[in-house]
RNA sequence: GGGAGCAUAGCUCAGCUGGGAGAGCAUCUGCCUUACAAGCAGAGGGUCACAGGUUCGAGCCCUGUUGUUCCCACCA
């Protein structure tokens, strides 16, 4: 390895690397009989999309898991691909051209839709590109989108199956409507946000003259298309009045009062104008009364020519117009300020209208209730569990899915009207005359349908079905679905009962679901604020590396967090880390002929090392299996700077420059050895630099990737040179931490006499604590006579410091006195543990034992304070 | 109206099946110890929101309260 600059830049690394995996085509999966599948699909971003700080979480927690299963030996397939989002795309598109001064209708559909693909060509593989900074391990290869060939012909397979099965039909319904997209949307893509308005009292004319009947409404526009005025069956106030009719005001229309159980007789005068073409609850009571239903609405939201007053207005001129010409009537009570939840467009924002008109629909109830009953015994798991609750709210009080769009960029409806006869035919192809007339005149529906109605046969459609494909038949069941809390019915909901109705078996068996990143300041990130944080900038400040660690730190299934600078920062310096330990690595074996391999002989430093990381590779590998991402990583974050850089490094220093040649290479066998399991554990992780590391020192193959995960291995396990390690390191630390606390700096050494039962233990450590404790020299027995020695204790030994010069006997006496206080209180806790028959008899044998050991070793402990203390009077 | 999350060090958050409270950042002290000052060695700092309960033992389980965030439904 050439001379390695003091700190790691990713730029000279990453794309190197990236390139490298691509080349060898590392991520391509393949049907292995011999391997177990594991799968992963990706949730397709949008064509339109920049990548933000959520792919960016969504996609790093994906290719942690799938690295991590890849490298145990799966055939590991991470299925990757772009949405259509035909809502989001078409609005877009119609926006350029808006600039461009030309409509959707200048240019017709085929004209639409040239330029959409030409800007899907165009835009559509940038957001993917962005991914590729991130480390993503997706096989491109097999790389899809919703509106190809292949996901087109399964959508078309599933309507006509629907179609046929009765669970796809089309009707006349209230819907939500978006005056500004122009099209229908379903009510999961309604947003409800608090809007301050007006709650405007009415009164509306007995048409026999004998009175007035008083209602309120946060809409006065929609009176114009009012059918009815309602009033509950048992409210004694309006009782002899049903039947009557009244004289719509403005309009003039005579229309009926009905009685519903739909109204509420405490809320306001207990009276409802019934508008059926503008509001669902009223549609409802409409369809209860037999009441005509007036659309008085255009589809963007202007008020219709039949009101020759106000046609042309927007509802809210309308409105406006509308309650000063009550006023002047006479038919305005008062005006009262009101606040209310408005139903709004998920995608631009605009206030929705209620809207009848004839669309398509799928039946839901048949669906959801296998879907439901997947999750309840077990065979889909969300995690965190409680995430399934949105899921069941959901899908437990489920309307039918509205599925048609009144959009150009989408699939379109595979159904065929007859312009003579009118028949209706549902079929995969575009049919050549009628099935029941014969006649060749045939125009396809004109709707698109919902952008989720692909998407939700995702897991199934990239597999290749409606084909019986090899990798359907291996990669089906998928195994992990990564996603947002967020988007658990828009998208995970419609995939699972997808997939029990055309696969008849769940689409993955686990959904791990993640929080949101919110700004420092736990806000949401958003286009308005401007408070986003660009993926690409945060990889290009830190590396890709140590945003992925940042985005894995900290973060448990289900919770948001926050995004923050300084973590990335400091995960930037982990890396560092690691980098500069390879570094100290090099420095040792370059030159040498060393393997990546165990030496015959090791010393009770590697065996304390090569237990610990024993344990970590056991640790880990459970965490993982139980995504418990964030536990995962702190626990190697802590091996590698604690254990591997702060002690293990710093113990081999003293071996490698020392005479003997032997322990002197042992040591970089270990050293190596230990690197390369710390690499393959950390991989899934932090690929980039692991990868880099890993290709400099001695190893086998030729990636990291494709590496064994570490595993759990009995030979390794050495409790007992663990323990006694422990033992040193802690006497270690007690002598540097009391140094410190008396301003001695490391370069004033001095001898340390060691009184203790386990001189072989401290034997060994002689070198150590001449090294990391400052000292001269070491003297270890069983006791010592020394006068003016300032004393520390640990449970296994009492260590004295003679620095004359610096001894203050008072001082010194207070700290000891304080330490044996402690001691005392910690000893007393575990002997009331112990002398309680309940916890004897209760608690399990291992954490009595504990407590046993526990209260020895402060007992030893003590018996060495008494002691120290007694010298020193 | 229904439901969920969160409340732990100055800040941001971990804390896995209940068994002596942790990290990062910040603060303080001392160190350029030839891998790393993006570093090393130490230190200080917590009634785990509050009140009950279960248990030998509670940050963790149960009940309630307060504060906070969010989701669903939506009363015109």
């Amino acid at each position: 390895m050439p001379e390695l600059a003091k700190s790691y830049d990713p730029k000279q690394v990453e794309d190197r690397i990236y390139e490298f995996w691509l080349n060898n085509n590392y991520f391509h999966a393949i049907v292995d009989k011999n391997k177990k599948p594991y799968t992963i699909v990706m949730p397709p971003p949008n064509i339109t999309g920049q990548l933000h700080i959520g792919h960016a979480l969504d996609n790093t927690l994906q290719d942690i898991l799938i690295r991590f299963r890849r490298m145990q030996g799966y055939s590991a397939l991470w299925m990757p691909g772009t949405d259509h989002a035909s809502i989001a795309t078409e609005a877009k598109i119609v926006e350029a051209m808006r600039k461009e001064g030309i409509t959707k209708e200048d240019i017709g559909r085929e004209g639409f839709l040239e330029r959409a693909w030409k800007w899907k060509d165009e835009y559509g593989s940038r957001i993917t590109k962005q991914l590729r900074k991130l480390g993503v391990s997706c096989d491109w290869e097999r790389e899809r989108f919703t509106m190809d060939e292949g996901c087109s012909k399964a959508v078309k397979e599933v309507f006509v199956k629907l179609y046929n099965e009765g669970l796809i039909y089309r009707g006349e319904r209230i819907i939500n409507w978006c005056p500004h997209c122009k099209t229908s949307i379903s009510d999961a893509e309604v947003e409800f946000e608090e809007q301050a308005g007006h709650f405007w009292h009415l009164r509306y004319p007995l048409s026999d003259g004998s009175g007035y009947l008083e209602l309120a409404t946060t809409r006065p526009e929609t009176l114009l298309g009012d059918t009815a005025v309602a009033v509950h069956p048992d409210d004694e106030r309006y009782k002899d009045l049903v039947g009557k009719t009244l004289i719509l005001p403005l309009v003039g229309r005579e229309i009926p009062i009905v009685a519903d159980e739909y109204v509420d007789p405490e809320f306001g005068t207990g009276v409802v104008k019934i508008t059926p073409a503008h509001d669902p609850n009223d549609f409802e009571v409409g369809l209860r009364h037999n009441l005509p239903i007036l659309n008085c609405l255009t589809d963007d939201a202007h008020i219709t020519k039949d009101y020759p007053k106000y046609a042309g207005m927007d509802r809210y001129e309308a409105r406006k117009a509308i309650v000063e010409d009550l006023e002047e009537g006479g038919f305005l009570v008062e005006t009262e300020d009101y606040s209310h939840n408005v139903g709004t467009c998920y995608r631009c924002h605009t206030t929705i209208e209620p809207r009848v008109s004839k669309q398509w629909f799928v039946k839901m109830e048949p669906l959801a209730k296998p879907a439901i009953e997947c999750v309840k015994d077990g065979r889909t798991k969300f995690i965190p569990k409680r995430s399934e609750k949105i899921y069941f709210n959901w899908m437990e009080n489920i309307k039918d899915w509205c599925i048609s769009r009144q959009l150009w960029w989408g699939h379109r409806i595979p159904a065929y009207y007859c312009d003579d006869c009118g028949e209706l035919i549902v079929s995969k192809e575009a049919p050549n005359k009628c099935t029941r007339c014969g006649s060749e005149h045939l125009h396809q529906d004109e709707d698109t349908l919902d952008t989720w109605f692909s998407s939700a046969l995702w897991p199934f459609s990239t597999l290749g079905w409606p084909e019986k494909t090899e990798e359907l038949e291996y990669f089906y069941p998928t195994n992990t679905l990564v996603t947002g809390y967020d988007i658990i019915f828009f998208w995970v909901a419609r995939m699972i009962f997808s997939g029990l109705h055309n696969m008849h078996d769940v689409p993955f068996d686990t959904v791990f679901i993640h929080g949101l990143i919110r700004d420092a300041q736990g806000r949401k990130m958003s286009k308005s604020l401007n408070n986003g944080v660009d993926p690409i900038e945060v990889i290009d400040k830190y590396g890709a590396d140590a945003f992925r660690f940042f985005l894995a730190t900290g973060n448990s299934p289900g919770n948001d967090m926050r995004f923050s600078e300084e973590r990335v920062e400091s995960c930037r310096n982990f890396a560092n880390k690691l980098y500069n330990a390879s570094r100290f690595v090099h420095m040792n074996i370059d030159g040498y002929d060393v393997e990546c391999k165990l030496p015959e002989k090791l010393n009770i430093e590697d065996k304390w090392i090569l237990h610990t990381l024993n344990l970590l590779s056991k640790d880990v590998t459970e965490n993982l299996d139980k995504f418990e991402l964030g536990i995962a990583v702190q626990k190697l974050y802590d091996f590698i700077w604690d254990c591997y850089c702060d002690w293990y490094i710093e113990l081999t220093k003293a071996r490698l420059n020392g005479d003997d040649k032997e322990t002197a290479q042992n040591t970089r066998q270990v050293l190596i050895y230990v690197l390369d399991k710390t690499l393959k554990l950390l991989h899934p992780f932090m690929p980039f630099i692991t990868e880099e590391i890993w290709q400099t020192i001695p190893h086998t193959g030729d990636t990291i990737m494709l590496q064994q995960y570490p595993k759990y291995d009995e030979a390794l396990n050495f409790p007992e040179e663990a323990a006694k390690m422990q033992k040193i390191m802690q006497a270690i630390t007690a002598v540097r931490t009391q140094r410190s606390q008396m301003n001695v700096p490391p370069s004033r050494k001095a001898k340390i006499y060691i009184a203790t039962k386990f001189a072989d233990t401290f034997n060994i450590g002689v070198e150590f604590f001449k090294k990391l404790a400052s000292a001269s020299d070491t003297e270890i027995s069983e006791d010592f006579d020394i006068e003016k020695a300032v004393t520390v204790v640990t449970s296994d030994a009492k260590i004295y410091i003679p620095m004359s010069d610096l001894v203050d006997i008072e001082e010194e006496l207070n700290r000891l006195k304080k330490e044996l206080e402690n001691t005392l209180k910690l000893l007393k806790q575990d002997e009331n543990k112990l002398n309680n028959d309940s916890f004897m008899s209760k608690a399990p044998q291992a954490v009595i034992e504990k407590i046993k050991m526990q209260a020895q070793r402060e007992k030893e402990k003590i018996a060495l304070i008494k002691a120290a203390i007694h010298e020193l009077k």
